[in-house]
DNA sequence: CGTGTGGCCTGACGTTACGGGAGGGTCAAC
DNA sequence: GTTGACCCTCCCGTAACGTCAGGCCACACG
C-alpha cells in the first residue's frame, strides 16, 4: 500500500531529492509515513505530483505552481483544460520561432542581414496583449502586479469569459444605482463597490481598500479607463469612483 | 556607435543585470567599453546575445551554451539549422504531452482512472533512445557522459549523418587491415585506432587513452557492441580492441 | 556654472530549485 | 546476524540571476 519515494521517483522520473524538497516546502507531502518515518505516497499523491512536473516542464515556478494547484473548487477536468490551453500557447510561440528562424535562413541566404528590432522581436513581444504592457509601466514591480501576472497566467479561455461575465454585471449594477439616482455612499452603490473589490480579488490581486481607491481615482483620471464607463453611462465613471471611495472609507 | 546595457537590455528583453552576469562568466562581453568604463555592445554581440537566448528558452544552461556558441567552426547557417532542428524536437514533445492530457481527458468523463505508469509516461521516457538509457546505467554520472550528452544534445539530423560516416569509414579502415593480415600493433592499425579516438573527442566526449582501452575491452566483453564488429568481419572486435591497446600504449 | 536626474559602474548578499554527501537508522534476505 | 539496498535528517554547494548600496558620469535646465 502506498508507493516509497525511491519508487515514486523512479516513476516520476525526478530525484528521490526532489521529493525531499517538494516536501520540505510543502508542495507535495506524503499522505502518510510509516512508523519508521518512511515516507509513503498514495494515489492523490502521485495525480498531484504529475500535475507539478506538468506545470513545471512548462516554466512555472513551484510557488506558481502550488497556488494554482491548492485554488479552490478546481476539478480534475478543469485542470486538463487548462493544460491543454497552455501547451496551445506554448507550441504556438515555438512555431512563431520557427518563423523567424525561416526568415533568418532565408535572410542568410540572399546575404540580407537584420536589424536588431527584427532579431528580437520574438523575445521582445512576450505577450501580444497590449494592455499588458501598459500594465506593466505602470504598476510594474509592485505586488500587485506580480500577483496579477502569475494567476492570469494559468487562466483558461473560459476562465477568461467568466470574468467578463462576471465584471460585466458589476458594471450593469453599477449602471442601474446609477441612473435610479442611488446616492453613490448609499448602502447599495457601496455594496456593488464591495463585490467589485472581491471580483479583483477573486481572479486578480489582493485589494486593500486603499488601493481600491486608487483604482477608483484612475478610472477617472484615465481616458482609456474612464470609457469603458462613460461609453455606458455619461457620469458613470465618476459615480463609481465615489462609490470606491464611500466604500474604502466604510470598510476602513 | 554601439549600444548601451540598457538599450541592448530592452531590446532583447533582459535585465540589465543579466547582461552583467553574462559578461561576468564570459559568455558574453561586450566588444568595446567607453573610457568611463561603460559596456558598449556590437552588432555581433547581439548577434550572440540573439543565439543565447535562443538556447536559453529552449532549458540549455548557461555553460551548455557557451560551448556550443564556442564550437570551432560553425557558420551562422549551422545554428539556423540547429535551431530549426530543437524546435522540431521540442514541438514534437509538447505535441506528445498534448496527446496524453487528451487521454487523461478522455479517461476522465469516462470515469476510468489511470495506471500511475501511464499517468507519467510522457515524463518518463524522456530520450524515446533506447540506448542512451543504457548509457546511463554503464556511465551515469561520470565526466565523459555527462559531456557526450550535453554536447550530443544539440547535433542535427545532419551533424548524426556526419558522425555516422566518419564511424563507418573507420570500421572499413579496420576491417580492411584486419583482413589484409595487417597486425593489430602495427603503425597501420594503430593509426586508425588514433582517428576513432579522435573521432570521439570531435563529438562525443575527451577520450584519455587510458579510457579508449576499456571502451576496446567493452567492445568484445559485450555482445551488443561486439556484434557491430563481427557481423562486418568475424574476429574484428577483438582485433579492434587489440589495436586500441596498442595505440594506448604507444601513445602514454 | 552649479545642479539635478537618469543611466551606468562594481561589489555583495539574497533566492529558487534543487545536487550531493555525511552520518546514521531500517528491513528483507541469505 | 550481518549485509546490502533503501530510507531518514541535516547541511553545504551551485546556477542564474534579483535586489539593493554606494558612487561615478553625462547632459539638460535655470
Amino acid at each position: 500500500m502506498g508507493y516509497s519515494v525511491g519508487q515514486v521517483a523512479a516513476l516520476a522520473g525526478v530525484t528521490v531529492r526532489t521529493l525531499h524538497h517538494y516536501d520540505e516546502i510543502g508542495l507535495l507531502s506524503p499522505g502518510e509515513r510509516t512508523r519508521a518515518g518512511y515516507r509513503r505516497y498514495t494515489e492523490p499523491d502521485l495525480d498531484r505530483l504529475q500535475r507539478i512536473l506538468f506545470y513545471r516542464e512548462l516554466g512555472f515556478s513551484l510557488e506558481e505552481i502550488a497556488t494554482i494547484l491548492d485554488e479552490p473548487g478546481v476539478d480534475p477536468m478543469t485542470h486538463l483544460r487548462r493544460q491543454h490551453e497552455l501547451l496551445r500557447r506554448r507550441i504556438g510561440r515555438l512555431q512563431e520561432m520557427v518563423a523567424a528562424v525561416d526568415k533568418a535562413m532565408e535572410a542568410q541566404t540572399m546575404g540580407i542581414s537584420l536589424t536588431p528590432q527584427e532579431r528580437f522581436e520574438v523575445f521582445g513581444d512576450f505577450d501580444p496583449d497590449e494592455h499588458a504592457q501598459e500594465a506593466e509601466e505602470r504598476w510594474g514591480g509592485t505586488d500587485a502586479f506580480e500577483q496579477s501576472r502569475r494567476r492570469t497566467a494559468a487562466y483558461t479561455k473560459e476562465d477568461w469569459l467568466r470574468i467578463k461575465e462576471e465584471a460585466g454585471e458589476v458594471v450593469r449594477d453599477f449602471a442601474a444605482a446609477f441612473e435610479a439616482g442611488v446616492p453613490a455612499d448609499d448602502v447599495r452603490a457601496m455594496d456593488v463597490a464591495e463585490r467589485h473589490r472581491e471580483h479583483l480579488g477573486r481572479w486578480f490581486y489582493d485589494c486593500s481598500p486603499e488601493m481600491h481607491k486608487g483604482l477608483g481615482d484612475m478610472f477617472v483620471a484615465d481616458p482609456r479607463f474612464a470609457a469603458n464607463y462613460e461609453q455606458v453611462a455619461e457620469g458613470l465613471a465618476v459615480y463609481v469612483r465615489d462609490a470606491l471611495h464611500a466604500n474604502a472609507e466604510r470598510r476602513s
